[in-house]
DNA sequence: TAGCTCGTTGGACAA
DNA sequence: TTTGTCCAACGAGCT
């Protein structure tokens, strides 16, 4: 009789069973399968995982922890440094070998390296797969063989190159149980931090989970896909696919969800539909590229792409920082949108570019301080999301706007919030405003916001900046950076 | 190799 | 009200 292998299958950010290959091969082989996840934040160095994603991890580990049980095994739990705990238990469960499931993030290659390295010594099996791309960072490059730095040409290398992206991965039937000896910790030990505690809400509630994810994927291919690239824009609608968290979570595949659109739009004649999930791919893409981007540029989640940047003369305003991170600038879209942020963990797209707009340009804040903060309230943080989002509003990082693109707060808050519907419904207290005042209530007439029972300065602030005068002072340090580094 | 083309998400102003 | 044009800059990527 063959003696059976026994293979740690380590999780990270890819909590589901469908489509995982690390799982899969374990399976295929014929292993016996200790599944493991870490609740390690010390090992994520400068980028621990914010309070908002805690809330969602500990949700999506409870239920990925149920589907392994239903399939006759259990989810180990363990805390502590990732090496030292990886190697204890392979010690005291006479493993084989790990697999795992790759991530991207600097501290995180750095860790698989080091892994890799401990168990070859003790010769045993260290085996890695992408769980979480359609494409592997070094496998697109330029005709040259560089890194893409500009988002189109990426994109139609991925689009050559998309037949060669693999079908989903099926899940396994049952799985082996899993000793009682081999202890776990509770799910408990991941602690919400005191302060700034987020709190879901009901107004736009959210499932966690893989099954949640696939819910997701469904409801939106049979309804938002259909009219996606103007109603995503649209903050006051439900146009996005609101996926995020779930694809950082890893509780659903790109491949998955790659393969399904692909699916609808071979099958359907109308043109407008496959455009509209063209569209959509192209988003799917563009997380293709952040990853890309972290992986060959890591110092990036500190240091602007564009080193000219470092000459930039950011302002240290703390006061004003604090108003933005209050939702207290006065710019209604920009307060509306830290408020949804931090009432759901969320923030919409086009908000999202606003905000970080507003902070950047109108309060020539350092882009790091934005991302720091959605990196702690948002549900679906990122790090290679967050990092090429947040350099590309600051005109820093690839593919970046020109210097002079400036966005401006009233007139972006008029074309995709038109009647204010967006607005009023996470600032209640504007909600008796007409929409012709509600983007920008200091021009409105006293008359009008004493009929609103809006007082400015108590009942909702008057705005912290002067736009017109915010953006001539980024264009002029825009200006004299450019004199400092030219050459 | 040198030159050419082009670039996710814009704004201001004029007609 | 909508549409067109310029803003003005630069480097990536291709041929």
């Amino acid at each position: 009789m063959v003696l059976k292998k026994k293979i740690i299958v380590w999780f990270r950010q890819d909590l589901r069973l469908n489509d995982q290959e690390a799982l899969w091969t374990a399976f295929q082989d014929d292993a016996i399968i200790i599944p493991l996840f870490i609740w390690s934040p010390k090992d994520e160095k400068k980028w621990p995982i914010g309070n908002a994603s805690r809330q969602w991890l500990k949700q999506s580990l409870e239920l990925f922890s149920d589907s392994i049980k239903s399939k006759g095994s259990r989810l180990i739990i363990r805390q502590g440094a990732v090496l030292d705990t990886i190697l204890e238990m392979v010690d005291e469960v006479k493993a084989d070998g790990v697999f795992w499931g790759r991530c991207y993030e600097p501290y995180n290659i750095d860790l698989s390296t080091k892994l890799k390295t401990a168990l070859k010594k003790k010769n045993l099996i260290a085996e890695s797969f992408n769980t979480r791309l359609l494409f592997e960072p070094w496998e697109i490059a330029t005709k040259q063989g560089n890194p893409f730095q500009v988002f189109t040409p990426f994109w139609r290398t991925c689009q050559k190159m998309s037949e060669n992206i693999k079908k989903p991965f099926p899940e396994p039937e049952t799985l082996n149980s899993v000793p009682s000896s081999i202890s776990s910790e509770s799910i408990s030990i991941i602690q919400l931090k005191e302060k700034n505690h987020w709190k879901f809400t009901t107004q736009r509630p959210w499932e966690p989970g893989e099954k949640g994810a696939v819910k997701a994927l469904e409801h939106f291919s049979k309804d938002g896909i259909n009219q996606y690239s103007e109603e995503r824009d649209r903050p006051d609608h439900q146009g996005t696919s609101r996926i995020s968290p779930h694809l950082h979570f890893g509780e659903i595949s790109p491949r998955t969800i790659w393969h399904h659109l692909t699916h609808i739009s071979k099958r359907t004649s109308n043109t407008q539909k496959k455009d509209e999930i063209e569209a959509y791919l192209r988003q799917v893409i563009w997380r293709e590229f952040a990853y890309h981007l972290l992986y060959h540029f890591p110092h990036t989640v500190e240091q602007p792409l564009r080193a000219a940047f470092n000459e930039f003369g950011w302002e240290q305003e703390k006061n004003l920082l604090k108003a933005w991170k209050e939702a207290k600038t006065g710019f209604p879209i920009v307060d509306a949108g830290i408020k949804e942020l931090l009432h759901s963990g969320w923030m919409h797209n086009r908000v999202r570019l606003i905000a970080a707009s507003f902070l950047i340009k109108d309060l020539l804040i350092h882009w790091i301080e934005g991302a720091r903060f959605f990196w702690e309230n948002l549900v679906d943080a990122d790090l290679a999301n967050n990092t090429m989002g947040w350099q590309w509003v600051a005109g820093c990082g690839a593919d970046a706007a020109p210097y002079f693109r400036i966005f401006n707060p009233v007139t972006q808050s008029q074309k995709f919030d038109p009647d204010g519907v967006y607005i009023t419904s996470w600032l209640p207290e504007l909600k008796k405003l007409p929409a012709k005042w509600i983007h920008s209530p200091w021009l409105a007439p006293l008359e009008v916001l004493k009929q609103a029972d809006i007082e400015l300065g108590s009942d909702y602030p008057y705005p912290i900046v002067d736009h017109d005068e915010a953006r001539k002072k980024a264009l002029s340090l825009f200006e004299e950076m450019r004199e400092k580094t030219k050459d």
